[in-house]
DNA sequence: GTCTATATTCCGATAGAC
DNA sequence: GTCTATCGGAATATAGAC
């Protein structure tokens, strides 16, 4: 049951994925949850408020996705887990584009806004770890802070890929084969040291 | 001799540098460039042409910078090259900083913004061009597709490091480091087919 | 908690003198 | 070409009833 915050920051993650995080406007928030504006003040204290409660919201949400698989699939290879991971950010699904354009919006905005920043590198790092751990399992041997830079490097790559699909400067399934090559090079580099 | 346009440029990079394109306000770039709003608009339009006209002299001075080497340094080998052709967007020098924050910021707001988005296409088929070429005076003997593909992905890297690093995610020489060692691994695998 | 006003602030843009 | 002054609209935020 969705009380009435989750509503409005599903409908501020749908809004930020149309307009941006400076393209949101506290007015059209309010018509897309269906509230006055008034009632999004009083939950969210400003207009920052509902941006970062709203990062929180989505980083939360796209953990939720990450880990959720159907009961009784095929278990999967590490390898397997990993590209699927890694590729679940390159889905042309509503929720997907919506987490991945609210996330490059705050990104970009962190850069000009101490405020976001903190809550923005936390997340990111939880990232990064998870994507290291899948290394970890497909590569053994390898040493702990070779599988954290791989990390560093393919999560930073799809954040630049997932860019550049949004802004139309490449196709997705490209994107994914992108994708694909890197944890290729990734691997074979961390398999022979 | 730096014209008015010039001089309003240069101060609309750092503008944008601090506060994003979309943090730019009219007034706060005339305060900046010691001049009156009004002339702006009589120079530029208005708002929108500023930011036009901004990013084209940004991206101009990119190619400059990145040409430019003092006659008489020792020759680069390819591979020194292709690093250092890379490795100038990582630095943290005024100008490399007001380039790559722009750069960064036109992504980001070309997602919501067609207008933007065809400028941003022809300048990064233009890098990306570049790149694979210095790649495949490193590797001549690699097919051109795993070229193209090797320099989308580098640029796309790199893309995605520098928002990291201007977003206060990574210090700037740990960004370099994993530049780097992409280019390592996008060599390697070019080398081996 | 939620709404209907409405106040307030901010900012892009223009008019008109010099 | 450049400035001072200001308009008008848009967006944030609040007051006060229910």
């Amino acid at each position: 049951m969705a009380s009435r915050s989750t509503q409005i920051l599903e409908a501020a993650a749908r809004v930020i994925a149309r307009r941006g995080v400076r393209g949101l406007r506290v007015e059209e928030l309010a018509a897309e949850a269906g509230v006055s504006t008034a009632l999004i003040y009083y939950h969210f204290k400003d207009r920052t408020g509902v941006l970062r409660q709203t990062l929180e919201f989505i980083s939360d949400r796209a953990e939720r996705y990450t880990a959720g698989r159907a009961p009784g699939d095929p278990p999967l290879t590490p390898r397997e887990e990993l590209e699927g991971a890694l590729l679940l950010e390159l889905q042309d699904t509503a929720e997907v584009r919506e987490n991945s354009s609210a996330w490059g919006e705050l990104r970009a905005s962190a850069v000009f806004d101490e405020v976001l920043r903190e809550d923005l590198a936390r997340a990111t790092l939880d990232w990064v770890q998870e994507v290291a751990a899948l290394l970890g399992r497909v590569v053994p041997m390898a040493p702990a802070s070779s599988l954290a830079s791989s990390a560093e490097r393919l999560t930073a790559l799809l954040e630049g890929l997932s860019m550049r699909w949004l802004s139309g400067g490449v196709r997705l399934h490209h994107a994914r084969d992108l994708l694909l090559g890197a944890v290729d090079a990734e691997l074979s580099a961390l398999r022979q040291g």
